[in-house]
DNA sequence: TCGATCCTGTAG
DNA sequence: CTACAGGATCGA
């Protein structure tokens, strides 16, 4: 489910509807998540026993989460491929494959759900947090994420261009669905070394990568506002990615798909040489 | 840079 | 049954 728009998404939900609540428990349901790091599991169990910390603010850095507490301390989560994050009314009803939640003092309760189980969650102090977030890149979204320093961070690099997109620390947030649709848009060759691609087709990049996501975050906020579970975005309608052997919206040629990385590209041959 | 790995569900 | 899944990390 999650790139930094559905994460976004989550964040604005959470600051809604988690922000002020005061955490009276919190249950690790799947050890593994907290990184199979035994003080971690400890530490997290021990939260609460403690004192009773309020979430005071939520943040968000490429797709990971960040709950800050009035304790100083932060819990960070990244929900990986299928994780989800929201607030339920009634701790009582939980949802099946929930990896871990948080009771809160008025009944309701904080659900990290998530399937497959890839999902993480940690605690830290704001040194940890701070150290563990330096090797996330630019903030796609920020005023920081110029062209200039865009082009400029493409330099010499031999990455090819869907690789280097997906790369955290290049642009944080970006993850294979609008990485793959951000090239289309631009006609750049998901294949192609970044750091050959001309300067006018880094520039438009730039700006697919900025439309892409503005439009995305809509359709994701939309479909996380409709009640119960997020409601994955048939709404944002995407022109390469998962219709291989389908035709091109623009030059009407057959889509294809290659893997890199290990992951599936989408792409269209034509447009994008 | 490739492949395996962490998991579970679903489509073919 | 196999392949694949909107992610990230690790070792060869």
């Amino acid at each position: 489910m999650p790139e930094l728009p559905e994460v976004e998404a989550v964040c604005r939900n959470l600051r809604k509807h988690a922000v002020g609540a005061t955490i009276s428990s919190l249950h690790i349901e799947r050890p593994r998540i907290t990184g199979a790091n035994v003080e971690q599991a400890l530490a997290c169990s021990s939260l609460t026993k403690l004192d009773s910390p309020t979430i005071s603010h939520i943040d968000r850095r490429g797709k990971n989460i960040l709950i800050h507490l009035s304790t100083s301390q932060t819990i960070r989560i990244h929900l990986r491929m299928t994780g989800n994050l929201y607030v339920i009314p009634d701790y009582r009803f939980r949802p099946a494959a929930t990896s871990a939640w948080f009771e809160f003092t008025d009944g309701r309760a904080l659900v990290f759900q998530d399937t497959r189980g890839l999902g993480t969650l940690t605690l830290h102090s704001a040194d940890e947090i701070e150290k563990l977030l330096a090797k996330v890149g630019p903030e796609p979204l920020s005023r920081q994420f110029t062209a200039e320093a865009f082009i400029e961070s493409a330099k010499g690099v031999r990455q090819p261009a869907k690789i280097f997109l997906m790369d955290q620390r290049r642009v944080a947030g970006l993850g294979n669905i609008y990485a793959a649709e951000a090239l289309f848009a631009a006609r750049i060759n998901p294949r192609k070394p970044i750091g050959d691609v001309s300067r006018p087709k880094l520039k438009a990049l730039h700006a697919a990568i900025l439309a892409i996501l503005h439009d995305a975050v809509k359709s994701a906020v939309r479909a996380y506002s409709a009640p119960g579970a997020f409601r994955e975005g048939e709404d944002f309608a995407t022109a390469v990615y998962g219709r291989e052997a389908e035709r091109c919206h623009v030059c009407n040629s057959v889509i294809r798909r290659i893997t890199q990385g290990g992951r599936s590209t989408y792409y269209c041959p034509r447009c994008q040489r």
